[in-house]
DNA sequence: TCGGATATACTAATGCTTTAGAACTCTGAG
DNA sequence: CTCAGAGTTCTAAAGCATTAGTATATCCGA
């Protein structure tokens, strides 16, 4: 029998509809699947379900608004990349923030902008 | 039906696994249920499966020595960190690594001397 | 008022993940 | 040579993730 989970994680379908809820703010089914439909097709019940279970796992609120219901995000996006961020760290990093973030760098992917960049953030943040 | 998967991630208890064997380097299941085993219980046979499975994914190669095998891990830690990272780079951080970086900063779970040590990675990254 | 369009609820199929039992194999001790 | 113990392979159960069909409700326009 598998486990409980319970690890607080969107999954890939999941963070898919979340990603265009932060986007949206708030947004019925129609208005996600409309949005999704430029990547790919995706039934309208199968998005429905999505945004149900989302609820169910407290991800969204929703609200009825007429017939239909207006979803809306209940954690925020900055939220969600700590909350990740944290889940990564502890489980390939040693929970070592630093060590993440020097095998960003040392992988080569970032750009010089991005580099000069993240060295203003650190600045500002030794600054004072 | 469900998607086609294959993003060449680990599942949570295989990357448990892989933690296990970038550690040992190579390794039995007899082994590797021996380290696992100060956490949690876990039947042999399910521990052999999961090693077979890692290998049926190309995350471990094996070896017979006398009656059992060997296995190593064909992908190495700072390789599979480096993946993973671009992973939630694309899925959370539109592709943008200093937005990452920015947000682990800003969460303040970066201890002094990390922002030190970061900033000189990024000075001898941008020296030359 | 009635029928079509649209929304929600219920149900289910398929495949993956996690776990483990049962059967089979092989090797070495007596 | 036989068999117990350790290892491996096969099979499967349970639950979750993803997708979608069917049934039902409801609103709106002709």
């Amino acid at each position: 029998m598998p486990r409980k989970s319970q690890k607080r994680l969107l999954t890939e379908v999941e963070l898919e509809f979340m990603t265009i809820l932060w986007r949206l703010g708030e947004a019925s089914v129609r208005e996600i699947l409309r949005e999704l439909s430029r990547e790919r097709r995706l039934a309208y019940t199968s998005a429905a379900t999505i945004m149900r279970i989302l609820e169910s796992k407290g991800f969204v609120t929703s609200r009825k608004v007429g017939r239909t219901y207006h979803y809306a995000p209940s954690l925020d996006k900055d939220a969600y990349q700590s909350r990740s961020l944290q889940h990564l760290s502890e489980t390939l990093f040693d929970s070592a923030p630093a060590s993440l973030v020097s095998r960003l760098i040392d992988d080569g992917d970032l750009s010089e902008e991005s580099l000069v960049e993240i060295k203003a953030l650190l600045d500002r943040k030794l600054g004072r």
